[in-house]
DNA sequence: TTGGCTGACTTGTTCCAACAAGCTGATGGC
DNA sequence: GCCATCAGCTTGTTGGAACAAGTCAGCCAA
């Protein structure tokens, strides 16, 4: 009766328990693989289960060559999207560059963000929720991977459907202000947004694209924006590494 | 140069490739390891490995005896959290239970929560948000199990300050009416709420609650209610599980 | 008919072994 | 002193083997 749990969930179990109560502090080096099995007098197969599952659940990372180590926990940094891009915020703060990026230099880190515009045709989600028929609309499409102090912090993918803004500054692959703003300037003015929030594991391609260490989750924020006729002007896509994220809302009973 | 991938990698990447394609249905039994591996001409440890790159994925389930599987989607459940606790909303609907249930039963579904109700100590982020000394001060625990068609899906802890609610029908293990019209009736009106969400692998304990299969991210839906004053009157989390919930929020330009 | 049991099949756990590949510090030549 | 190389340590990949444990269909006895 004491032989249910298996070999390798004792050991997990053990080594979470000493991260936990900081005998294994975060950044810390742990005992190598070799010295792990004469430690619990099991095979390294055994072992690396062990340490497998502690991967999973987001507790180590390890590095071939060097050894595992206790994950360390990111600065999470706050996005609140209540007023991320309501009017009045906005025009309060007319700098250049988006709000996105005066709130990451609000907070002393240096913002950076790379651009791609492209017209093309939209994933049938997209299309759907923009009222456009999805076989033969086109949308330009801005995708930005965000950078916060050189580390990759968010894939955003904005798509707005092409007759809307043609030959407006969006088109340029440029930091151009918060689309809140330079949407009004073409007289397309937002006054409403539907979010939408999914979690999920990334996809191998988003692993990549923001460098996720193992058992990272990501949260997909989907904004669409509508104009006062309720016409949809455009969605944003928004993916965001749950380890160095807090999604935020201000909400006021009516 | 052609031998950069692992094999492992490889026939991982072959399989997810047959799943997204539909050439493995959801619901569908894979191929047995064995078979496995005499079909890729590997060791069955590398097919296990392969196997388990993609149950990390949410792309699989296994279970001992019976095989492997592509793992079925949810039909996820839309929860609105503008609306969820506006007076509004909960005036016109007043029956029983709480909003959470009867939004539930409209969809068709059939709605079931565990209560457990007890006095205690709150962790120490609780305390700061209600404004508490974490060190002396009590609240009163509302635990809950929610439960869809006898499915576990999502666990909704509330705190409240004890001081507010002694002797208050919110003491009672039972279904009793969303919290802002209990509240309400108690004299603690909620004119504001801040919710931060964040994403995270689940605890192993939240996993063997919430029934979860492997690889399944949960959201922490965090919502603090505040009075006219500014006075936080309470905190509910809620964890969900990624797979099958979406959160919504309707958000107006001011 | 029913109930229990068995045997075949499947995934889960554990051991052993070997080589690949990335990293680091020490050695040694310039 | 500087820098390239290398030995040794570490994790990553792969093969092979055996037994444990859960599942299920079918057989057999009551």
């Amino acid at each position: 009766m004491a032989k249910q749990v298996p070999r390798y969930h004792a050991i997990a179990d053990d080594l979470r328990l000493q991260i936990e109560q900081g005998q294994l502090a975060p950044g810390q080096k742990l005992p190598s693989e070799e010295e792990l099995t004469t430690a619990y007098d099991v095979s390294r197969n055994t072992v690396r289960l062990a340490l497998g599952r502690l991967t999973d659940e987001g507790l180590l990372v390890s590095a071939q060559g060097r050894g595992s180590f206790v994950r360390e926990r990111y600065e999470p940094a706050v996005w609140n999207w209540t007023t991320m891009e309501s009017r009045s915020v906005h025009e309060a703060n007319h700098t250049a560059g988006d709000q996105w990026a005066s709130q990451i230099a609000a907070n002393g880190h240096e913002p950076r963000q790379e651009i791609r515009v492209s017209i093309r045709r939209p994933p049938e989600d997209v299309a759907l929720q923009l009222q456009l028929d999805p076989t033969t609309a086109l949308t330009v499409v801005r995708e930005r991977i965000r950078y916060v102090d050189h580390e990759p912090y968010a894939l955003a993918d904005s798509y707005f459907p092409e007759e809307l803004v043609r030959n407006t500054p969006l088109m340029l692959p440029e930091d151009v202000s918060a689309p809140g703003g330079v949407l009004a300037s073409a007289g397309l003015i937002q006054v409403r947004y539907s979010d939408e929030i999914t979690v999920r594991m990334p996809t191998r391609e988003e692993s990549e694209r923001l460098v996720l260490p193992a058992a990272t989750p990501v949260a997909v924020h989907r904004r669409t924006g509508y104009d006062k006729d309720g016409k949809p002007l455009r969605v944003m896509i928004t993916t965001l590494p749950g380890d160095r994220h807090v999604i935020r809302y201000d909400v006021s009973t009516e």
